[in-house]
DNA sequence: GTGAAAGCGCTAACAA
DNA sequence: TTGTTAGCGCTTTCAC
């Protein structure tokens, strides 16, 4: 079933089967009727492998994230579908599990030529990794690391972000502010920019940054989060105020302080950042930071889109920043009586 | 950049460099040797655009579920993601929104002949939808509907699992059972099974079913579950306990109920479904019947990969049902004291 | 063990 | 307006 037989049983050519299925326009209203009824009589699909070989543009743009499992993840997912079809693109799906290999594999190659760009969320990837980077498929960033390469990379102003979320908690008259999400261990973690906002912050504001109120994580999720609290408390310190990593964190230190007796955000106001959905609907809402997720994903999108379009003729690399804001909900602000 | 290129530049045929790319056991070490100098000179990686037009495979199946923000659908995607992978397959995602149309969409000729496979999850399809499909690619249903069509379908037994979390309801001595999540203008929706489920459990323990107690919501979202709620206590029941349709009906359920002072177990005991992560870590933890995810996903995965493996003896058509567990916590059984 | 050549289905010059 | 044909890069008979 191909351009050929719908060509043979129309008593047409296969440039003009062609031309009908692509719509072009100089085309006799009784050919295109001609055909349309061949390719109805014969269920005829165009072979889009075959187009790709011959165009070299695929539609497809592939998505490296770190895991679906994570919200903030599913949740960009889910904008970067809906941005890429916009523009007509599909979207093929990748996990990197936060590991290095895979996130460097993911760039070298990953389905070479059936990808027409790659977004790519990385955790691990170093700088020198992508520098030996041969694949010409145009590579976008997204998230929160800081790279010095010729790539376009889109992430909101990580350490305005923090030190607004900081600014909040010193507003509400909280000194002791717990930083939970450090990776002692690797210095050029996600969390970095954040530890680094908030140190600017309280440094901005007079207020002593206690190193001991820097807590560790072991991961990203909500138990690394309890775990983290958990060890905090053990160590016995007293903040009156979390600024966590992400929301997951913040979800999974409030359980643990739900669990002692602590009260939210009486005892210890908490902010997250990622304004995941999850966050809205707790016990107690959570305050967090919130990234414009559909910016991210548009404008990530459209930097592969117009790299793909400038026909060599490529721009200067972009650092873009989307929008953020803070919201704020109980966990800082405490529950308002119900209306 | 091509394998003619290669060829030229080792001084031999493109045969023999294809050889040696796809690992043909019979090349002499030396031209294998001489092959991959000028592969690694050229950084010549093959077009798998070309290859799959020439085989007729992609190794690319489609996954389309209604959507990502919604963490059971990202859960399971990232599964299916990993199942893939494990048979070397990548996975295409799309979006359905759980619009009908959309849903049809993706059945018919979805990037025809670029994906091998697709997995989708139905809300809206109707079963004549499914039956005027054209495309051959195979197609394996997944989740609750219930179809008596020629495609492989993975699901749990949803009545099943709805009367194990009812049952276990009745066995704590809860008997004004509410039902939420019908879409009582829709019969043929997802959550139909799980409210048979209901009913034939309430009726096997000589327990009225009180069609007051069955409550609709307007849609699959916390919100629509704390609108459902909150419209339950408004008309003035009360219940004793809450079985939702999902967990995150339960999620928002529980919020309505801890703004108006409601208990959770004690004056309401909560059961809801998919086992998201998200309910382990609320202020309540959250009783929940647990789809095996994993199993859905690998099962889905293996349906695909054996009907193209099975040169066109195709199988039977099978209904296959993963197992569940009732995983038990605090939304029903209170919290134990911490240890 | 290696080479020559056909052809997967499509698009796009170029011709008519 | 429509037809002919080359060729995208690969795999795969079939020779040698």
């Amino acid at each position: 079933m191909s351009l050929k037989d719908v060509a043979a049983h129309a008593g047409v050519s296969v440039k003009t089967v062609s031309n009908v299925v692509n719509k072009y326009q100089h085309v006799t209203p009784a050919t295109r009727e001609k055909v349309q009824r061949a390719i109805d009589a014969l269920g005829y699909r165009p072979n889009l492998t075959a187009r790709h070989l011959r165009k070299g543009r695929t539609g497809i743009i592939a998505l490296a994230v770190p895991e679906l499992g994570n919200p903030y993840f599913a949740e960009l997912a889910g904008a970067v579908v809906d941005a890429a079809a916009a523009h007509d693109y599909t979207v093929l799906l990748d996990h990197t599990q936060g590991s290095r290999e895979r996130e460097l594999l993911v760039t070298q190659g990953f389905r070479a030529r059936v990808i027409d760009g790659l977004i790519l969320n990385p955790l691990e990837l170093e700088a020198e990794d992508l520098a030996a980077r041969t694949d010409d498929a145009p590579l976008v960033l997204i998230g929160e690391r800081r790279y010095d390469l010729p790539h376009d990379h889109i992430a909101i102003d990580n350490i305005a972000a923090a030190r607004t979320a900081v600014r909040h908690l010193l507003d509400l008259g909280r000194r002791r502010i717990a930083f939970l999400g450090a990776r002692g261990d690797r210095p050029s973690q996600p969390s970095h920019l954040r530890l680094l906002g908030w140190q600017a912050e309280l440094a901005a504001s007079g207020v002593t940054a206690d190193e001991a109120l820097v807590a560790p994580v072991e991961g990203w999720d909500r138990a690394d989060g309890a775990a983290g609290m958990a060890a905090l408390l053990d160590a016995g310190h007293r903040p009156d105020a979390v600024f966590a990593y992400n929301d997951l964190i913040a979800i999974g230190a409030m359980r643990v302080m739900s669990e002692r007796g602590l009260r939210v955000p009486e005892d210890v106001a908490v902010v997250g950042f990622d304004d995941l959905t999850e966050g809205r609907y707790g016990a107690v809402t959570l305050t967090t930071v919130a990234p414009d997720k559909q910016a991210i994903a548009r404008l990530a999108v459209e930097s592969i889109v117009e790299r793909l379009a400038g026909e060599g003729g490529v721009g200067a690399t972009r650092r873009l920043h989307p929008g953020f804001a803070l919201m704020e909900r109980e966990s800082t602000l405490g529950r308002r009586p119900a209306n």
